[in-house]
DNA sequence: CGTTAATTTCAGAAAAAACTGAAATTTGCG
DNA sequence: CGCAAATTTCAGTTTTTTCTGAAATTAACG
């Protein structure tokens, strides 16, 4: 397959991109090649397009199905397997958010409430500011998961209330839990 | 300096954290040491806490200013430099979400942007689908941009309203604007 | 200013990650 | 089944990133 400058520039993007966003090149540029393509592809059209070694290829897709941003098809008559991404981007976003949140986040989130249950009740510095991190962290995974809940169509809403905010959020009151700097 | 095994504990998790968060072993160590500190360290400090080179110390110093999570402070009377992290959390996260859209978003907004113009004004599936992801992108970075200005104290309202906020959204009203999945 | 402590720079070493080609495995068709 | 196409695995190589120690630079004090 012969890529458009257009293709062309937007793969080489992702590609360097991906180190900033913790993919190697190669799977950034793999899945940039699906994104803009209207039908699925084959690892074999892939290799030949990035210019890659075919085992390369197999790894990449295989990374970008690990994060479930690509989908396996099938072509009728062809027993190879093709790859695609989601029509809808926003199912893109929310399996990337969803993904980084498990990789990212998770761990950590467990790690720091191990890491309370062993601490003495003590009130060192470090255990408060552990304490205080959790807490933050769990509010925000909080919120996410009521987000990510919503339909496509009020998510879109919300995100676009533009400078209406605060005031939302105002006439909305409710309870301001003890979050502040001070436990 | 010695570190409890609390401190040690979270040290090593964010250095082992820090491959999947983009940042070096090393760079997660220092900010997690410096995070857990009550006072501001100096590079020595650091240096044997860690049990790494001095010139690396330095070096991962130098990234955490570029990222603007570290503060540079100095004793009276001592004229090394010592470094804390920001006692408010929030405005940690506040500042690693902003470096984070600097590093990994913008400059692919600004790529697509680039991309659209060279296009043609042809309907092309690639053309279609860049300017869908530059219309999201521009969708989120714009609520980005609006709750970034909120006080904390708005910003943990609005993030605990738990199971409210489907709710609020319809009775805000508002205009649904054209960005589904098909344009 | 000169001295010395503190910090940074940088070339090379070490470690980690990515990539390849060949071999092994899997898959699905006849 | 048996065969061939497709895919995956993996040991070795290449590339990239991280880390170090020595040298250079900077900064503060007397």
């Amino acid at each position: 397959m012969q890529l458009t400058s257009l293709q062309q520039e937007f793969v080489l993007h992702f590609g360097e991109m991906g180190s900033r966003w913790g993919i190697n090149r190669t799977v950034g540029q793999i899945y940039a090649l699906l994104f803009l393509s209207p039908k699925p592809l084959n690892a074999e059209t892939v290799t030949d397009a990035l210019g890659i070694s075919r085992s390369n290829t197999s790894m990449g897709l295989k990374e970008l199905q690990a994060w479930r941003v690509v989908r396996l098809r099938h072509v009728p008559g062809d027993r190879r397997d093709y790859f695609t991404t989601p029509d809808d981007i926003w199912e893109i976003v929310r399996t990337l958010v969803a993904e980084r949140k498990k990789r990212e986040i998770d761990p950590t989130l467990t790690k720091l409430r191990e890491l309370e249950m062993q601490g003495g009740a003590g009130t060192d510095y470090a255990e408060a500011r552990i304490a205080e991190l959790r807490e933050l962290i769990e509010m925000m995974t909080g919120f996410y998961d009521e987000v990510e809940k919503l339909e496509t169509e009020r998510l879109v809403k919300l995100m676009t209330f533009g400078g209406k905010i605060a005031g939302l959020i105002d006439k909305a009151g409710g309870v301001l839990p003890s979050l502040g700097k001070k436990t």
